[in-house]
RNA sequence: GCGCUUGUGGCGAAAUUGGUAGACGCGCCAGACUUAGGAUCUGGUGACUCAGGUCGUGUAGGUUCGAGUCCUAUCAGGCGCACCA
């Protein structure tokens, strides 16, 4: 009987679905296992091959985990607040809702057929309100919360009131956008909105009057993650920078628990590192530095305050609010005329070329260290972001600021022995200190460097900042704050409403706050936001609830905020809510979020590393501060898929003409490669028929054959639409079945890596199901498996079997795995292994590789429960044993000769037995044995004399 | 420039603490069965070769009885950050 895998899946998927077999509920007496893949955007294209191997990789995990006895939750959902469903409504105005769910649709159709092993009872979708219930809630808790730096943790904001209250700014240690200088008093007499404003200053979700990236294209802000190279990231289009109002997230406040976090979880050293670039962290020193014959001072930041005797000037950011300042009058002129050319400059220019530019400021700062006067200068390559938005310039120990020295013709001094500075700088934190004045002589500082090495000096230096109180050791960090507004319609509302310009949130009771109908997508004449069409949008205090705007009274009636959430809000925390997805009293029960505790393999791609992934651990941070998360870290260990390239196939038109040439002959003629569609392409066969019918004009087309075929050339592209090249999973399940899909997607190489799609080799796996499928059936349809004994060597095959895809699927090598199953299937058809003893555990170590074909054979061995609640097996050391063992014996790392032992001989025994071998001699040219090595893997060295 | 990472047949790739390099699959070759087929099954398949062997894991050294694996240098590809002081 042949292997019917359609028949077979179409059984079991109805059968999964009448029992539920995949749903799971919280169980005190079960060890619990969490896995996550990220989850989808559902695009209006629908899945490709690249977007299963993820959830491939983890449904097997979840379900061996599950056959190990584990209590595994294994969910999907949807991230369905995105671009392009708004883009297609404001072309089509329909609404993106309605193409959003039609994608869900068609996604969970092709899921389906794969057979994953999610429980769909915890759907979540991030745009359905008791979904996004929960993402404006945690906003709320943000907006009422502050940072403390010395307890390291996010604090009500009625904690940072009663502090102002008390003592004012004074000796506050806490997350800010700027440092504030307040008295208790000049707090008390602060009207709402005066101290609305000082509250913004420390909120986590803030209002801030930031630079933000802005796209004119898109008509909305833009993430730094959501910007690559000046243009955005969807679309690519230009992208500029513009100060505008917006809602921000500290995540900065966060930078060093989440650089913290990173040893304490098992993630790939790449990411983590990418990660910690993200965050920046470089510690140095804060200096003061006074200008000259004024009152003014600034403060700039230094990671190499070892050289501040090698200062020969200060240089200022276009964008600092000192260059006002510190302009003279007699420098004014050339200073606007400076400014308005960095203005003029935008992003991407910046990035790309780093011309050498600048202006005198016309003013002096005093060196603290020295008392000299240093010119102050004012240059685009000093970023107003980073730092104090001012720097000392050392031009002998940094190559930028020695770029900067030599074109503006400033002198340059060297602090370290031996180096030369005559062609570059050196900028090595490395050698002996030197040219720091001598011990006693500067009137200015008695601190002597000289002789030190750098490091040494760095350390010195600081001390000696902090002791004279002339700065103050300092961490800066590179990551910034989120910017939390997009101007679209199609995200999550922001629970705020203004009150005479003072943001109110809607109360927690109320919430959530329901996205709004709108006539139309794009924004207003005024240029609003799209939310601002809406007309059923002002927030009415007494009755609570949403009203008409036309009845804003700005009494009880108010505006409400006409921004949305960006995309990473609804990513943030989805896997709390997957543990809890239908409770209506909180994002997760506290019972539930202890007992699922957080996520323990999370799988997806590594593209997120700077985005979603650093928001996701703030935001489960912040949450864990409050107790609603019991896990500081989310994802305790993560594995990146690599992405599913293209591989596209070439026909080879003759000029001119409509002949088409195989890829062996196309040199002998002028030909034009085209795209063919890999769908009618096999083995890099075209399928001529099919693509006589593929498109009219090929339809009479004339072929010149190799053997008689025609070969298509490939290359690895992209996988896109418009290369022909897009492999459509249901295609492949529909002739080969899911099971073969599941097995060759793992067998394609490592799960990490990129790579393209070749179904070159799908062959080999869909013969390997049958012949698992011909262990049970005859040819003639006769069941096969019968209760005898099973023999010796089959039983050593399975065990092997069990010992190495345990291995396998805890190390995530499952190509290694399919390969054991494929030696070990191929060893019990030749010994025409019958026996059920064999043949279960097989049934059990295949399930989560092929859960449709062993659901059947589970049954056929007489099963009446799922194959996902079998045991798995465990091996039985006594079948692994030889009866004898062979030996290679070997020298000068080749192997001569084999001799055969005893499995448990000792090493003792096989040393003296090599050594009196007659055979050796023969073998060794009569030189003598000196001493026998006995190494593992059957093979024992010896050394001669 | 800094950081991370990867280099093994025609291809995708295996290889426990250093221990028979190339498992397994694709492709290719040969054979079987066949009223040629993109079917199935069996065997072979790193390269040279005087047929005994020799050489082979990007390159060059080193440690070792023994190196894909460890060390040093170097080359090439991929990814991330990048005027971050």
């Amino acid at each position: 009987m042949d292997y019917n895998f359609q028949d077979i899946e179409k059984k079991w998927q109805q059968r999964w679905r009448e029992r539920k077999t995949y749903r799971v509920v919280e169980d005190e007496n079960k060890k619990k296992f969490y896995v996550l893949n990220m989850f989808p955007y559902p695009s209006g294209a629908g899945l490709h091959v690249g977007h299963p191997l993820g959830y491939i990789a983890s449904d097997i995990y979840a379900r061996y985990k599950r056959q190990k006895g584990f209590n595994v939750l294994n969910p999907m959902g949807y991230d369905a607040y995105g671009l392009p469903a708004e883009q297609y409504a404001i072309q089509t105005g329909q609404h993106p809702e309605k193409t959003t769910f039609q994608n869900i649709d068609r996604y969970r159709e092709q899921l389906d057929k794969i057979g994953f092993s999610f429980d769909w009872d915890r759907e979540v979708r991030t745009c359905s309100p008791d979904y996004y219930h929960w993402t404006q809630w945690a906003f709320e808790k943000m907006y009422d919360s502050f940072f403390c730096n010395k307890c390291q943790k996010a604090q009500p904001i009625e904690k940072l009131i009663e502090y102002l209250n008390a003592n004012g700014t004074a000796g506050l240690d806490a997350a800010q956008t700027e440092q504030l200088d307040i008295t208790a008093q000049e707090w008390q007499q602060m009207d709402a909105r005066q101290q609305s404003d000082v509250l913004m200053n420390y909120r986590i979700a803030f209002l801030g009057e930031t630079m933000v990236n802005w796209c004119p294209k898109l008509g909305t802000v833009l993430a730094n993650d959501e910007v690559v190279d000046g243009v955005s990231v969807r679309g690519g289009f230009p992208v500029e920078q513009k100060k505008m109002r917006q809602w921000c997230l500290r995540v900065s406040a966060y930078a060093q628990r989440l650089l913290d976090g990173l040893d304490t979880i098992e993630w790939s050293e790449s990411i983590k590192e990418t990660q910690r670039n993200w965050i920046g962290r470089s510690e140095g020193a804060e200096v003061e530095f006074k200008v000259a014959d004024s009152d003014l001072a600034f403060t700039i930041f230094t990671t190499r305050a070892d050289t501040m005797f090698g200062v020969t000037f200060m240089v200022l950011a276009p964008e600092s609010e000192l260059v006002q300042k510190v302009t003279t009058d007699a420098q004014r002129e050339e200073v606007e005329k400076y400014l308005a050319y960095v203005k003029g400059r935008t992003e991407r220019e910046r990035q790309i070329d780093h011309k050498i530019t600048g202006v005198f400021s016309g003013s002096y700062a005093i060196n603290p260290f020295t008392g000299e006067k240093n010119p102050i200068w004012i240059s685009e390559y000093v970023l107003a972001g980073y730092g104090t938005g001012a720097i000392m310039a050392v031009p002998a120990h940094d190559s930028r600021d020695y770029a900067f020295a030599k074109h503006f013709g400033l002198p340059i001094v060297p602090l370290i022995e031996g180096a030369d500075v005559s062609e570059e700088s050196y900028d090595a934190k490395e050698g002996i200190v030197c040219n720091s004045p001598a011990e006693g002589k500067d009137p200015y500082c008695d601190l002597v460097l000289n002789g030190l090495t750098v490091k040494e000096a760095i350390q010195a230096t600081k001390e000696f900042v902090e002791k004279q109180k002339l700065g103050r050791v300092k961490v800066n960090y590179r990551l910034r704050d989120a910017i939390f507004s997009r101007q679209r319609y199609w995200g999550e509302p922001f629970p705020v409403y203004y009150k005479d310009g003072v943001p109110q949130m809607i109360p927690e009771d109320c919430l959530p706050l329901m996205l709004p109908e709108v006539e139309n997508f794009l924004p207003t004449e005024t240029g609003e936001p799209p939310l601002g069409n809406a007309q059923i949008w002002a927030w009415d205090e007494t009755q609570r609830k949403v009203v008409d705007k036309a009845l804003i009274d700005n009494k009880t009636i108010f505006p409400i905020e006409l921004y949305t959430m960006p995309g990473f809000a609804g990513s943030s925390a989805y896997y709390l809510r997957y543990m809890d997805p239908h409770n209506d009293k909180a994002l997760v029960d506290k019972k539930v979020d202890e007992y699922w505790q957080n996520v323990d393999l999370y799988v997806g791609g590594s593209e997120h590393a700077t985005g979603h992934l650093i928001y996701s651990r703030f935001w489960n941070k912040f949450l864990y501060d409050y107790g609603y998360s019991c896990k500081e870290e989310p994802f305790q260990k993560l594995i990146n898929q690599g992405m599913i390239q293209g591989r596209s196939n070439f026909v080879y038109r003759i000029k001119d003409s409509n002949t088409f040439v195989s890829y062996g002959l196309k040199d002998k003629y002028d030909t034009t490669p085209i795209h063919v569609d890999v769908n009618i392409v096999s083995n890099d066969v075209l399928d001529i028929e099919a693509f006589k019918a593929w498109r009219p004009e090929y339809a009479d087309a004339q072929f010149e054959l190799e053997n008689g075929n025609y070969i298509c050339g490939w290359a690895v592209e992209k996988m896109s639409k418009s290369m022909f090249n897009v492999v459509n999973p249901d295609y492949i399940v529909e002739r080969y079945g899911a099971d073969t899909l599941r097995l060759y997607e793992m067998f394609l190489g490592p799960i990490s890596q990129s790579k393209p799609w070749d179904s070159n080799g799908i062959d080999g796996c869909f013969r390997f199901l049958r012949k698992v499928w011909g262990l049970f059936y005859s040819r003639d349809g006769q069941l096969l498996p019968t209760d005898s004994e099973p023999s010796k060597d089959s039983l050593k095959s399975i065990h092997k079997l069990i010992q190495k895809v345990s291995q396998d699927i805890e190390n995530f090598s499952y190509k290694t795995a399919i390969s054991a199953f494929m030696i070990c299937v191929g060893e019990l058809a030749q010994q025409k292994c019958t026996s059920k003893a064999v043949l279960e555990p097989l049934v059990e170590l295949l399930a989560p590789f092929a859960p449709h074909l062993c659901e059947e054979l589970w049954e056929v061995l007489g099963h009446k429960d799922s194959v996902c609640d079998a045991p798995w097996p465990e091996v039985n050391e006594e079948y692994l044993k030889e009866d004898t063992e062979t030996l290679s014996i070997s020298f000068n790392g080749k192997t001569r000769f084999t001799m055969d032992f005893a499995p448990d001989a000792s090493k003792e025994d096989i040393e003296k037995t090599v050594m009196e071998a007659d055979s050796t001699a023969r073998y060794t040219d009569g030189k003598q044995i000196v001493k026998v090595i006995v190494v593992p893997h059957r093979i024992v060295n010896i050394v001669l004399k």
